[in-house]
DNA sequence: ACCTGAACACCGTTCAAGT
DNA sequence: ACCTGAACACCGTTCAAGT
């Protein structure tokens, strides 16, 4: 419909705050921050995004959204418990990045910990949280298809080891995280050797 | 010496924050709020604490400090992975108490991960992640010596415990904690079975 | 050394006013 | 409906001035 029109207000001011956010993560983004950044006036964004946790969860649920890359969990020549191993560590990559998750955690904690989120926020959270558990039932499911083996309670097994993944990623966020890393494997593997007790 | 003094301002400072934040633990303790509760000036708050970050870095110190309870490691005629348990659960209500551990949470993330933690700051986590470590692992100890057991390595294990439950203690803080609740005890069983592989 | 309070440059939110 | 910008009540920090 409007085709040849620009980006709409809206549009201006997420990417110009999920701008913002990418260049420097430690920003607060304000409202006149982001609404100079965008090119419009503070009560244009506020009429967009009426309060700033409206705004702040809109920027996160498009930041979400990007970088769920493929797994590794069948193109790989390694035996069942190697491979479980490297999911984990490609989803703890994903949570507990370069910078040790502390852009990630600074994120998910002001949008659902420093203030009651707002249901539509908390609608977010559990979609993720859900789409996360679907992913690890589907290893554990690949897994236990190719040795046609004994039926384990995969979402009971999934949670755990979301349980152990979610452990590390805030220790990862916290002072002393490079002392910790080289230990991470063995937490792991424990994880790992707790829900495939058999080879 | 000065023993018939009050308290001085800087204890004065202490406790209005500190019972500030017991009234309610989402204030954000602002310095004019905190300077009137205490009865002092900004400037003389400024004085003690050069920085609002160094204030709140005290308060944590203060509430950190408090309620280590005993342990339910020997008075308890359990089974012995039901004793490891309660004493995981015992923990974790210290990290994840009635709300879900979202005050907790919510200091430790302003102290450690907002922005970079001071030396000092990070110092105190480093210490009370030590406590923490040095108690599971005697938990395992008293376990293990019951047991003339094989040897296991109690340092990995208390890390890896430590991590399940930190996963499940973040996990409370966030949205959607009382429907996961009722599977808490799935996964730390999952945890003490790993650690503890015959009886 | 300890303490005061004004001043500065911010912040989020509200709102009358324009188109 | 969309947009503006001033105004309000905050915030953390700085600093000349007092004792």
């Amino acid at each position: 419909m409007t085709d040849e029109n620009g980006p709409s207000t809206r549009e201006k001011i997420l990417v110009a705050a999920s701008t913002m956010l990418g260049e420097d993560s430690t920003t607060r983004l304000s409202v006149r921050a982001v609404a100079a950044r965008a090119g419009v006036s503070t009560g244009s964004l506020r009429h967009f995004f009426p309060t700033q946790r409206d705004l702040l969860d809109a920027v996160m649920a498009g930041i979400y959204a990007v970088g769920v890359a493929d797994d590794p969990i069948r193109d790989l020549a390694l035996p069942p418990r190697e491979r479980l191993l490297a999911c984990l560590q490609h989803l703890l990559a994903q949570v507990g990045g370069e910078d040790g998750g502390r852009s990630y955690w600074r994120s998910a904690f002001r949008a659902y910990v420093e203030t009651e989120p707002s249901a539509e926020s908390a609608e977010v959270y559990l979609a993720l949280e859900r789409e996360g558990l679907r992913r690890v039932e589907g290893w554990l499911d690949v897994l236990a298809n190719e040795r046609g083996d004994t039926r384990r309670d995969a979402a009971a097994d999934a949670r755990f080891l979301t349980a152990v993944v979610d452990g590390i990623a805030i220790e990862r966020a916290m002072p002393g995280a490079a002392a910790r890393q080289p230990g991470e494997v063995a937490i792991l593997r424990a994880a790992v050797a707790a829900v495939m007790p058999d080879a």
